[in-house]
DNA sequence: ACGGTAATTCTGGTTATTTGGAAATAGCGG
DNA sequence: CCGCTATTTCCAAATAACCAGAATTACCGT
């Protein structure tokens, strides 16, 4: 209804979007080498080189990442290197300890 | 092999079974709930009458998080109360804090 | 033991996720 | 434009998750 949308209930979704985007030990494998790996990032080749996974599966997780906001990808040349975004576990990680605090730890 | 078989990606398989329980709306509403009623807690009732969905979903979901260890059952009589058990959560966050710390904000 | 309340487990139908090979796309160098 | 490398998209099959009604178990009071 409002312009200014962006209720509780939006920061619930966002967070268990984020948590289920990392709540497969695949992917939260990818997100942690790409943390280790920052700030310079990493190419989805070395990305598959180091974790041993199929491309197209890969490329699968990948795209779940990015589209929750936890990674971003950046060209260069004919690679792609991806990288972790901090912001979004920074918000990820203020929603749950927001919730872990209300009440119970003032 | 050995005894003290709790390795790192054991961490990283425990941590993503938390994040998967917690990546659902339904479930970290659940969640959100317990960690709000604490320490007192919530009979399963309570929930269900809160957060309008079936008992057999309810119950359900409350199994999941039960599972990973994020939330635990006590018997008063005929009601059964859960509360959010916040070590886990503690850990969790941990892991999350720690892989996010190496090599990158040291 | 019986009736009532609280909650779980059983069951099935439906939908979403994961997976990896094969084919397609994107960008560079010659 | 052609070949080459890097990566994605397409596809189909196997698996797993979700939901909610019905049947079941657990516990208490009388």
């Amino acid at each position: 209804m409002s312009a200014r949308s962006v209720t509780q209930s939006d920061a619930l979704e966002r967070t268990a979007e984020r948590l289920e985007a990392l709540g497969r030990p695949v992917r939260l494998g990818v997100y942690r080498a790409l943390v280790r790996a920052a700030p310079a990032g990493l190419a989805v080749g070395d990305l598959q080189a180091l974790l041993a996974i199929p491309r197209s599966t890969l490329s699968f997780h990948l795209r779940r990442l990015i589209e929750v906001g936890l990674v971003s990808q950046e060209r260069q040349g004919t690679t792609l290197i991806c990288r972790a975004d901090v912001t979004a576990m920074e918000d990820t990680l203020g929603f749950l300890q927001r919730e872990c605090c209300t009440d119970c730890c003032p």
